[in-house]
DNA sequence: CCAAAACGATAACAAAAGATAAGAAGGAGT
DNA sequence: ACTCCTTCTTATCTTTTGTTATCGTTTTGG
């Protein structure tokens, strides 16, 4: 019995749990796929220009997703413990990934291929309705995460991620990653936070 | 027999067919379903503040997806001939949806009620998988235009918009709306065109 | 057919953010 | 303990965008 490895099988059958109850049997159709994967601060697990293969589980550290243009990054998004990760977008659509996926810490994954997945979907209704309820649940963070881009000044968007779910966030990850996650430069970030705090 | 009602539904079913081929039988669960609904501009089919319940594909006509907030809008989404509507974010979490769709222009549904669709996800395989082929599709419009948002300046976003496959939206909108779906004060995109089309 | 409203361009000014550079503080690794 | 690198702040200058208002033009509704 492969012991941390069944622990960590269980932390993702338990995340997956949120979304479906599966059965043991469609959970079967997993679990040997799963492998556990150590990453060192700083390295990638998805990059640019790569079609992604492997969905991940963190069962430790932290995670960046980042475009990059002209040599300027923007972080999309962040991923913390016991969250699914992957560069979702390129799993789908079998395309070449427009984001990386970068470790800010060093890191524990819980990791098994896309093709599992997608084969699971065609041959459990469990899966199947898995897929959907994960697309629709990525689907409302990305809309929120639109309006607020498109709704909110910068300075209202520093505020709400302070008011936020998210707000831990600011205690876990540098801050000039944050300000590209916001849509502004570090420099604006600083202004900004001095024209906040004093009040 | 309806005939319109039963040419608009084929319609439906062929759009509903680049996503799954549904059999007869699953088909036949949302079918009996389907009405027509006539809109005059600037007519609502959602509401902010309402939980939506319908699900509409437009047969004819223009309509635009926006916030409000103090007062202003921002347009997130525009629609047209031959596509699935409705404040979906809604219909899945089934809170208030947050946002406004109305008619641009006089405008043709089909409609149905979004619990009819739910309950086919669970019955009938095929709609499981088109409720998460539909969800992923969303998913990643969702994402570039997230990315749009967060990488590109909003003059390269409006030339994006030039060269991109929404390129006819441009004949068939107000600029203002356009403006504010790009994240801009129509003030502010007016320029940009004076920047842009004397190159 | 006419009056009112909506739309888009433009100008002038204010506010905010970007670019760049310099410097302080803290950590990591040797 | 020391150096180097990263992170963050601050200052200056420039550019862009927002705000407000005005003015033709077009569209709409009565």
């Amino acid at each position: 019995m492969n012991d941390p490895l069944h622990q960590a099988a269980l932390q993702l059958r338990q995340h997956i749990d949120q979304f479906v109850a599966l059965s043991d049997e469609e959970w079967q159709g997993l679990e040997p796929h799963l492998s556990i994967v150590h990453l060192k601060k700083n390295q990638f697990i998805a990059t640019q220009g790569v079609v992604a293969g492997q969905v991940g589980f963190v069962l430790e550290g932290v995670f960046r997703q980042f475009y990059t243009k002209d040599g300027e990054e923007r972080t999309t998004y962040f991923f913390f413990d016991q969250q699914l990760i992957a560069a979702y977008m390129s799993c789908i659509t079998a395309r070449p990934s427009p984001v990386n996926i970068e470790a800010l810490s060093d890191a524990t994954c819980l990791v098994f291929p896309y093709a599992v997945l997608k084969a699971l979907f065609s041959q459990y209704a469990g899966w199947q309705e898995f897929g959907r309820l994960f697309a629709e649940y990525i689907m409302v963070a990305l809309e929120e995460r639109m309006a607020g881009l498109l709704m909110l000044s910068p300075e209202e968007r520093y505020l709400a991620l302070l008011e936020g779910d998210q707000r831990h966030l600011l205690q876990r990850v540098p801050q000039h990653y944050i300000a590209t996650y916001l849509g502004i430069t570090p420099v604006s970030m600083s202004r900004i936070r001095n024209r906040i705090i004093p009040k």
